[in-house]
DNA sequence: TATGAATGAGGTTTCATTCAT
DNA sequence: TATGAATGAAACCTCATTCAT
């Protein structure tokens, strides 16, 4: 039998590692659902299974929980999407079919769905999260999308548009999406209307994309034309 | 000579008769911005330049008073939107692009904008909300624009799109501006990242309108084409 | 036609003449049933047809109107009990058990009977009442009863008993009776367990004169006997 | 060794478990001085030693606070009346008196003679107290001296009197004794009113006693006779 | 390290009282 | 005289945080 006691306490010690995350998870889901000032601290404390006191000796308080939530669960999807991006391959609508769908699907069924809400809600409260938000979300994933547009039209498969306006109609329906996920849609309500999001993301992405490979003298008639 | 006596107080009752605006307004206004965990009545109360007390006065609860909010604040603008669909005519798309943009302005420089966010918010707190929701903003908003997007198919102008993913394609943007307005907008972070938000929309629904008249063959290719 | 005018308005007069008395009768009856801490000043304005404001035309305060309230319904019966007791004639046990049922039945089915639960329950939160009470309701019904059994005594009508316990087994039920009357009996509750009162009331008097016209030798056995 | 480990804090634990206790005496206290509506949560926490807060970790509000006090301090002397009077031996009258003075007298010192007034001051506002007062309290002490009284009349001891009007005439005095305790007698007011309460209970079961141990034929003599 | 009893500031709501009309 | 809108102190209750064990 293999002396037990050189680790003085694996079970607990294995436990304490695994505290933070579990306070974590359990914080994200509680403030994502109920929203941060509704939420309670016990509550927090009670769906990661330790007690009140436990949760203080993680995070010095409620507010700084709610920052170290988003941060960390903010990150993997981005630094993903960057990696992916970078390979990306062949025509560049399919490649970015390919990639959006795989990278934003992985999004919407992960926790990092929720904290979109969860920043969207709490931001004005608490500035501080703004910054880290832009500088490691918001920022990259622009350029991720910016950086293979400005390749489609560099090689002449897309319209010369205006850029940040094509990465802002590509991806705010994919947050938005996100963040229904975590209002209407939890609620159960009206189910009639709920939209299948992979598939939508398909048809979304088709759609801008079709617009993008047209001829602008295709499009819409002006008043003059 | 008029009848003056019949009102015993002219000044007071034209108070009274205007707080509960002024009442709405103010949660409105710091509902958005807090939460409404966050926002203490008394805080709506001063807003609104009246005590405490008042606000009981004129509202139950405070549950109740954001059950007004959202009620007092969605109606107009989706009145007037289906007015106008009814009467839009010439070239679907073009009738369209300025039906929208025109709309999606006043919702956006308006007070509805805000209840965007604060529907998205609350609605797992106070389920309630959801079907009236629905039922006022979200099902003839869709129907609006499903309405014309089916007389541009039946027209052959616009390809047969899967209708309901094109409305989502086209709307959900617009949501997540007002949203935007409302929190990262509000803080003033990220400036070099703002868009305009009225030439966004219109390059927006120029983009969706040039995807949507595109003839399916010339869309993006498959894999297998 | 008489001229109306005579009177600036008579039925404006009438009302305002009758106003404190029906404040206090509201008043008396909210008091009662639910307690003076528990009974909203707009509810008795309101169960006396006035508005909020009207009440405190007439009474100062909450106070005020609880002391004026309890000074107003104690005095009638008492005096018409003394008047009574002193023409009280012939067999005094049977003159006093005409006298005292006829009187606590009015007590008990009057006002008056409120006014013992109120003054119970109030006394120790304000204290200037006990003296008025003791003055003109203890004081003075103490000595109708006990004037008519010292002269049962003197007549050899009764044994010699200690005056001031008899009168205490007399009375005692029967103000116990009123109270119950508006706590017990006012819920409906164990209606199986209500007494018919005024049967009950003459049971006890006879009960009572029987065991004061008894010889002592015939009463209760002493261990010593 | 005895294990002394399984209790993580003796000291805490046993303030736990004396708080309840602590807290529902403290309330008792103050509910029967200024009634249930006049007093303040906080005041009856600082009564008990402890903070506002702490009250609440063990009541959920101050209404099943009363809830308790009432359910608290009735129970004891009741069973101990019952189990004594199945005791009583020997001439009824005798054995009861004995059995009721001291009962009663333990019931007037002890805290369960505040419970009568809070019970009668409170019923209206709480019917939900009637049940278990009735059922736990009334009649229980009604069958205790209605059993005795059937047993002296059966032996031939008293005359066949109404059983519940003779158990009324007997404890109405009684109760109302416990009342005045609490109300009267605690302020102070009149003060060569107040009766030595044992003194007066001896007396008055003594009164009574002597009344139904008359053959009806000696009583009270109709105007018919 | 973990607990959970305790705290008390602070939130929602009520209500006695005032006062302009 | 009568009203009822308005006030704000004070009530009930919650909950983030501490700390003795």
């Amino acid at each position: 039998m293999p002396p037990l006691s050189s680790d003085p306490c694996l079970f607990r010690r294995r436990r304490k590692d695994a505290r933070p995350a579990e306070l974590l998870e359990a914080a994200l889901t509680l403030f994502v659902e109920k929203g941060f000032s509704a939420t309670r601290s016990e509550e927090v404390a009670k769906a990661a299974g330790v007690s009140k006191g436990t949760l203080y000796l993680y995070f010095p308080s409620k507010e700084e929980l709610l920052k170290a939530v988003i941060q960390h669960f903010l990150g993997a999807e981005i630094e993903a999407g960057i990696q992916e991006a970078a390979a990306a391959d062949g025509p560049t609508a399919q490649a970015m079919e390919q990639l959006l769908v795989a990278w934003w699907t992985r999004i919407y069924e992960g926790p990092a769905s929720g904290v979109f809400k969860l920043v969207i809600t709490e931001i004005r409260n608490f500035p501080e999260i703004g910054d880290f938000w832009v500088e490691r979300v918001v920022r990259p994933g622009e350029e991720i999308v910016s950086g293979l547009l400005r390749r489609g039209i560099a090689r002449g498969e897309f319209a010369p548009v205006d850029i940040d306006f094509a990465v802002h109609s590509m991806l705010m329906p994919m947050i938005l999406l996100c963040v229904h996920k975590h209002s209407f849609a939890a609620c159960g309500i009206a189910k009639e209307l709920d939209l299948d999001p992979v598939a939508f993301m398909k048809a979304h992405f088709r759609l801008i994309f079709t617009g993008l490979q047209a001829r602008p003298a295709e499009s819409i008639p002006r008043a003059a034309a």
